[in-house]
DNA sequence: CGATAGCTCAGGAAAATCCTGAGTGATGTC
DNA sequence: GACATCACTCAGGATTTTCCTGAGCTATCG
């Protein structure tokens, strides 16, 4: 073991896709494996034990996740190096991620020399955010608002609610006493700055952001 | 090409997980992957193209998704020999894999032998189900257990699917190649058949039964 | 071979959604 | 105090979706 090789510590709960990413990873010669987990827990362990250069960390894990485990490593180790691998896109777990102390952030979607260069750059210290996640992080910070659903007013939280739960425009006007017009209104204009083109999306959007079980 | 290794199409809509697969399933020198498909329509047009003896493909994806793909093509060529690995071991999505004609059904938490297993056996024209996955499933027919899912046909649960996501009727005609009124007619019945009024609920059902990701 | 079920599509009515415009009151700024 | 901004309210009219009815085709099953 140990040339001048990069130590990696490889999560995610899946254990085919990481026995693929292994291999991905090693397939130069400059990283190595050294130890892998299947969960958040464990990985907080793992981290311990083996003291990794990068942790490689999906974040959508059931338990604590990789939010909760990222958490946890930094209290313990604030000069921790942490790639994030994602599905999700999303808005909500990037800042999430990144405030919790990751220093990389990449999707799932990347090709493979991505990755291998996020794996590095994190390795010597460096940030390194996908580019298009980093936009999303960027717009956010423009518009000031964490969740994109601070962006809404009072009203129109309210309407929102109604609308995520399977309400209609009608049922909505009757609860809040307002015309089936202005409700109407209040709908395509949540709609518009929660950046969602219908009932479907607006629905999951609002499950995401834990305003609705599912 | 060809010596006597087995031909592969791999199919996942993540570049990163497509890449680890295609490592792991080289790996030992059985298997080849001839060509790599990152959607499920690419996945149809790529077997026409390359006859691979086997389809590694994730079922979840967008569009029309590993089950739409699945059923074109069967629909083309009925003896085409699919292993199908998933995220979701519960879900509908395991028997409806099996009923649109997929030989073989693998959870990604399997270990990277079990997949290498899997394929050789589904090159072999041998049905493959992960145990755990075949207890389920063997749970269900017995229990007669009802996922009101099941009340869907094949085609109604495609565009169950689709709608969920949040694709419109038009959109949904388009990616099916079917007249919007037919689409039109399945979104009704598939309303009624799982009993709710609009698209926000539909949506929320999706998520509730593992079909979607929030 | 008749019955059933799935898939396909159309016409037309009813409802929801989108766009534009506009009035009111509350807040904050210069 | 005058002015701008913004949330909230509503309407008219265009567009799209949804709903209901009916109907032809194919495959499967008893």
């Amino acid at each position: 073991m140990s040339d001048n090789k990069i130590t990696v510590l490889l999560v995610d709960d899946h254990e085919l896709v990481r026995a693929g990413f292994r291999r991905l990873l090693e397939d130069g010669d400059k990283l190595v494996v050294v130890a892998e987990a299947g969960s958040g827990e464990r990985a907080v362990q793992d981290y311990a034990k083996f003291q990794p250069d990068v942790v490689v960390m999906d974040i959508s894990m059931p338990g604590i996740g990789g939010i909760g485990a990222i958490e946890r490593i930094i209290a313990r180790n604030p000069e921790a190096r942490i790639l994030v691998l994602s599905v999700h896109e999303d808005s909500v777990f990037t800042s999430r991620a990144l405030q919790a102390g990751a220093k990389g952030f990449i999707p799932k979607r990347s090709a493979p020399e991505e990755m291998i260069k996020a794996v590095e750059q994190v390795a010597q210290g460096k940030m390194f955010i996908d580019p298009d996640i980093a936009q999303l992080i960027a717009m956010q910070k423009v518009t000031g608002s964490e969740n994109i659903i601070d962006a809404l007013s009072q009203r129109e939280f309210e309407v929102f609610r109604l609308l995520a739960e399977g309400k209609t425009v009608n049922e909505i006007a009757d609860i809040l006493n307002l015309s089936p017009k202005t409700v109407g209104t209040h709908h395509t204009t949540i709609k518009q700055k929660l950046g969602v083109s219908n009932s479907a999306e607006l629905a999951r959007l609002a499950i995401r952001s834990g305003i609705l079980e599912a």
